[in-house]
DNA sequence: ACAAACCGACTGACCAGTCGGTTTGTTGAT
DNA sequence: ATCAACAAACCGACTGGTCAGTCGGTTTGT
């Protein structure tokens, strides 16, 4: 249910309430918000105390800060891992699109934090939120441009693109979020990974042997 | 500066106030954010007082949700406007893409409120984040589904489309919003317009004639 | 013996919403 | 025209609840 977190080699008392915190942040902060969410709600849920908490973590926002950067760690290597099991970059650029839904549908309460509390929480965290987008727009940005280089594509704005089409991926998933009976997320995702490759100039031919290979 | 908000035939002392208020809200919920702003810094912005605000409105929610439908009824009538000023299906559809952005560059205040505010302001928005998004959405999605029956794209998901469309846009300008010295939003432009219309299939041709149009 | 880790009652600031009271506008009777 | 009577609109001090962060004290490990 809750995210792994990454147990570190010594397991010792400390690194365990740490994780702890984090876990039970990740839930009440999925579950209320940022503003919704008090230090107490946290708190609780681990079976820790207050003291416990302002021990690891200077503030409520730090908190937030260390999950949000967790997530989007772990989001990347998920997504890094299954990139590098295909070559073509049709492929690959699809293993990323696809890998970051498979995230985001066993793990609703982290696509709330990633793509909504995050945003929402204030302007205290733009730089947070720029980085776990750029996280990911990084990785297809770095595969469109080599995708550019091959001959595969035109040369494009691939650093726009890359944004925009976590932008397009981002809204639907939000849609989905809000709601909770509206088609699954992998249903749509063949439209979505036809109208992303087409958008680039990807050949029908290509995006459809891809289609058939998943 | 501030959106210019509909003054309704009588300009009573009623309507003058609640104006006054919304007014001051754009501002206020725009440089604090929902959570951030207090309803008295409202009220002093407006200069008015609590109970003028508790008069007009039973609560800040309340407050919030009417900005956000006034701002997204104006949006809409702003581009549908544009929109009518064209013909062809891919003019129609970039004269709704430049005038979302024409609008947010004019008023970054309500594209900070609309894009981001209303979506963090948690859980009670749900149906005014549908709300607005399905606004724009739907102008979208009609002018594909038009241009899918005259045969000038192929059949496809409009509704898929036209939601990825407005997250593609909307993550450019909230990339565009939290850092002030990017590039501006309209040289960013040609680049997006070329993305969208070939991820439905435009062809080239048509699009390179609706980009020289602009 | 010492410090790292943890506990939880407490404090001080903040703020949505209330309410008794005042001003402003309207009506209609004289 | 004048004014009482009434209501709509407005004012702002106050209340009650919430919650981030503190701190003196306790437990655990070395």
């Amino acid at each position: 249910m809750s995210l792994r977190l990454p147990r570190r080699s010594s397991t010792g008392r400390k690194d365990a309430t740490r994780i702890a915190l984090l876990e039970a942040a990740l839930n009440v902060f999925g579950e209320k918000g940022y503003h919704g969410a008090a230090v107490d709600d946290i708190v609780d849920r681990a079976g820790r105390s207050k003291g416990a908490a302002y021990f690891h973590f200077p503030s409520k926002a730090a908190i937030f800060r260390a999950l949000v950067r967790e997530l989007a760690n772990q989001l990347v290597n998920s997504i890094q891992r299954k990139m590098d099991e295909v070559d073509s970059p049709a492929e690959r650029l699809d293993a990323a699109l696809l890998g970051l839904i498979d995230v985001f549908v066993r793990h609703r309460t982290l696509a709330r934090i990633v793509l909504i509390e995050v945003a929402g929480a204030g302007r205290t965290f733009s730089a947070d939120l720029i980085f776990v987008r750029r996280q990911f727009a990084d990785l297809v940005e770095g595969e469109l441009n080599r995708a550019v280089e091959t001959g595969t594509i035109a040369p494009c704005d691939t650093n726009l693109i890359a944004t925009a089409w976590f932008g397009a991926l981002n809204e639907v998933a939000v849609h989905w979020l809000h709601d909770p009976d509206a088609g699954s997320l992998h249903a749509a995702y063949p439209s979505l990974r036809q109208l992303l490759l087409q958008s680039v100039g990807f050949s029908p031919a290509e995006v459809d042997r891809v289609a058939l290979h998943a």
